[in-house]
DNA sequence: CGTCCCCTTGATGAGGGTCAATGGGCGTGG
DNA sequence: CCACGCCCATTGACCCTCATCAAGGGGACG
């Protein structure tokens, strides 16, 4: 059999088949609302690193979920200083803060060949309205952007260069595992700068808490190359609770 | 625990009355759609100065609108590290980084004296399925929460405490001014310690830094009261261009 | 093989945290 | 009405963390 020539509608990956789903926009959706949603959003052709999804400025139609690969978002202030406001992963969304003046307030480049879907936003309000599980997801991914940020803030505002370093590793062992991704053997995709900036250190700090980190055996770290050796040391470092500890004050 | 309803005669404030509806949730609405809303919304007695409007791990059902006071928001970590995450004036929404989880990731209290909305989640879901400018409004405030935050993260990562408090001071004036009040002259309603926590500062830092800009002849503070001496100055040390353009929020 | 960029490591210093003492408002109670 | 005590704010002295400046190593890629 010769293999039919191939289609770009049938390569198509329909949310339904994606493994992301579960963390992304569709987690919630029946079957037939997912094609609804399906047929709303775009899939172009991969980012190469370094290109920018969105710029400062520019103007919003729509959201991007990450499909695959990785991305920084940083929004600038009117001196030049940047500050990166996240890094995202497969089935996390962006453009989210750009919905309330109608123009993107930071800008979003590609640390690897990255992959997206573009969701229109207008469409998306649309839909949400007659999808009230689409509403109701729409809303709390909102909502925790939020958190992550005030999460962020703590860090920033409260925490010791090694609590924010050990922070930030517990993090992204934690959001890899989600994705099926080994939670202690890893590659960040970011620059030692980009950690930096996203922590509020410099880069020799971070550098120099790596080495630490390494030197007392919780980590191994060969450039971009994460083992990590002890999770339950790193998040103690990190202010975090042991996973298995069911002591904390839930008020 | 929360203050029992009282006779709604008495405090009948219907949002097409209140002064504060386009900074509000009923930007946009038409009047009868805003009559819908109303009748969701619950108006209770105002909160005395330190009650707690919710609590860190409290169930999440309404989001809450303040009506006149102030109130501020702040999470706390696992090892009792408190960060305040903002605070909010009349017009302003609290409670939105609880739908992602559905108990409040963090807690507010009232500043002072402090009046109300509280709004219903799953009604407002239900309203907003069928009010596309609700749903787009509710949209927008949680957007500019998220961009709020992120003009908070640039301030804890990149800023010199001196920035910092003229960005505060600014950001407060220009509040102020969009409620009507003058933008060079206001008292505030929290502590030292309460922005030094809210700015990654101590309380030391933000008395001396307070002390500092008056001998520059830049503001005028006696404890709660301040008086803005030198706008544009201040703007200018905050890394603000002369008239806002970077944090204006329309509501 | 050379160049560039990223990362690492060391030396030094400053900004802001910490500790301590004092003063001023304000509420409470005599 | 005044006195007391508490809390908040201010100010000074000292110190520590992390930024800054500087130099050098090691991959990646042409």
């Amino acid at each position: 059999m010769t293999p039919p020539t191939v289609k770009l509608s049938t390569l198509k990956t329909a949310c339904k088949n994606c493994k992301l789903h579960q963390l992304c926009l569709p987690l919630g959706l029946e079957n037939n609302d997912m094609d609804q949603l399906d047929n709303i959003i775009k899939r172009a052709k991969p980012y190469q690193k370094g290109e920018y999804l969105f710029q400062h400025g520019d103007n919003f139609d729509a959201l991007y979920a990450v499909r695959s690969g990785s991305v920084k978002t940083f929004s600038q202030d009117d001196n030049g200083d940047e500050q990166i406001t996240g890094f995202y992963l497969a089935g996390e969304m962006m453009g989210l803060d750009a919905v309330h003046e109608g123009f993107h307030p930071c800008s979003a480049l590609a640390l690897e060949t990255t992959s997206v879907c573009k969701i229109p936003f207008t469409h998306l309000e649309e839909l949400s309205a007659k999808l009230p599980s689409l509403q109701h997801q729409l809303l709390r991914i909102m909502s925790k952007e939020i958190t992550e940020d005030q999460a962020l803030l703590i860090l920033l505002g409260q925490k010791s260069a090694e609590e924010r370093v050990a922070a930030y590793l517990v993090n992204m062992a934690d959001r890899m595992e989600k994705r099926g991704f080994s939670s202690v053997e890893f590659n960040l995709s970011m620059s030692r700068k980009d950690i930096g900036n996203y922590l509020g250190l410099t880069i020799e700090t971070i550098s120099r808490t790596f080495s630490h980190l390494q030197q007392d055996g919780l980590i191994n770290s060969q450039r971009k190359h994460i083992e990590i050796l002890n999770t339950e040391k790193l998040r103690a470092i990190a202010g975090l609770p042991k996973i298995s500890c069911g002591l904390k004050s839930t008020g």
